[in-house]
DNA sequence: GTCTATACCGTGATAGAC
DNA sequence: GTCTATCACGGTATAGAC
C-alpha cells in the first residue's frame, strides 16, 4: 500500500490501480483508495490520467489487445480446427497469466459505463471467434457429437476464465503458466475421468 | 423496473434487490436504484430491511444454505467417491440454476465488508468439502493420475460457476437445468475430444 | 407501509500555490 | 509533479407526517 516510486507515469500508476481494482472491485474503489495505494494525493492522480474510468479503459485495452493478438498468430490460423482450438486455448491461458490483473478486470465488468459496455462488446467478439473454431472442429469430426457447441464453448471459457479467481503467480503456487495451460488443455479435451 | 406489487415483504424485496445487484454489481447499486426498481421510495426500503448490506446477506445466505444442503443428501454421502463427486456436481448445477441470482451474488463478493468476508469463508468451506471428495476419488483410482487434485478442483468449479455468467432460464436458452447438469458432467468427466 | 424532507458523509474532480 | 483546500453531487440512513 506504500509508495512505489518517487514519480509516476500513467503506466506505472496503472499497475497500482489495476491491483486495487481487483482487490476491491472497480466500483468499490475510490480515488482515495487509489491515492493511498499509490502514496500520492488524489489530485496528483489527475495529473496523469483524466479520471478513474480512464484507468479502467487503459487496463482493459491492454488485456483485449493481447487476447486478440493470439488469434492472429500463425498456428491459430492454419491446420485442423481442433489443433488451432487447442493452441488458442493454451495461448489464452498464457495471456491470462501474463496479464493477470488486466484480464481479470476485463472479465469482471458489469456494463455500467460506456467503457464497460465497449469492453463487453469486444470480449463477446473474441468469444465468438473461438466459438467459430470450436464449431469447425466439430464439423471436422474431432469433437464429441453429443455436446452442444455453444454450450461447450461457454464451459470451456468458464474453465479458462476462472483461473483469474485463484491463480497468483510465484505465490507458493505449485504450477507455472505453462503447466497451467497443459492442465487446462488436458482437463478440457480429455476430461477428469480415467 | 416498475412496481411489482402494492406492498412488500423482506422476501419479495429481496427478489428485486438480487436482480438489480446482479445487473449493476453490488457496489454499483445505490438505494436509489433499488427504490426505482421496486417502485417505492428509498426510505420505504428501510421499513423492511436494515440497509443495503442486509439484502446482500439474506441473498447470500439463501445460496449457501442450498449449496450445503446438497452435501447432506444421502447420495452425496455413500458409495464410491467418484460417483458421489459426480452427484454433487450435478446437484450443484441444479442449485445454481434454481437459485441463480443468489448464487451469482455469492460468487461475486470481493470481501469489502464483514458480510462479504463471511460469505467468502463459507464458500471456501464448501469448495474444500468438494475438493476432499475429488481427492478420495483420485485415491480410489477413478480419476486420471496426471492431474493435480487442487488444480482439478478449481477448474471443475470454474466450469460450474461460470454458468451464472450466461445461463438465463426460459430466455430462449435451448437447455434446461437438467440438460445443463448433464452437459457439465459429461464435459468435466469425459472431456471435449471424441 | 409509504411518503417528503433532511442530516451527514464520502465521492470524483478542480483550482491554484509551491 | 505534487500538494492543500474546496466544490458540487450522490451516497446511506433517519425523522416524522399521513
Amino acid at each position: 500500500m506504500a509508495a512505489k516510486r518517487d514519480t509516476y507515469t500513467p503506466d506505472s500508476l496503472l499497475t497500482v490501480a489495476a491491483r486495487v481494482f481487483n482487490e476491491r472491485g472497480y466500483d468499490g474503489t475510490s480515488m482515495e483508495h487509489l491515492s493511498q495505494a499509490a502514496g500520492i494525493s488524489k489530485s496528483s492522480i489527475y495529473h496523469h490520467v483524466r479520471g478513474k474510468e480512464e484507468l479502467l479503459r487503459r487496463a482493459i485495452s491492454r488485456a483485449l489487445d493481447e487476447l486478440f493478438a493470439v488469434l492472429e498468430e500463425p498456428t491459430a490460423r492454419e491446420g485442423r480446427a481442433v489443433d488451432r482450438l487447442e493452441y488458442v486455448v493454451r495461448r489464452t491461458v498464457d495471456v491470462l497469466v501474463a496479464e493477470l490483473p488486466y484480464v481479470t478486470l476485463l472479465l469482471r465488468v458489469r456494463g455500467n459505463t460506456d467503457t464497460e459496455r465497449w469492453a463487453m462488446r469486444r470480449r463477446r467478439e473474441f468469444d465468438q471467434r473461438v466459438a467459430e473454431l470450436l464449431r469447425r472442429a466439430a464439423e471436422e469430426g474431432d469433437l464429441r457429437r453429443d455436446l452442444d457447441e455453444r454450450l461447450a464453448t461457454r464451459l470451456l471459457f468458464g474453465m479458462i476464465n476462472s483461473i483469474v479467481e485463484w491463480y497468483r503467480p510465484g505465490h507458493g503456487d505449485r504450477v507455472d503458466g505453462g503447466q497451467l495451460a497443459d492442465a487446462v488443455v488436458l482437463t478440457a479435451f480429455a476430461g477428469l475421468r480415467r
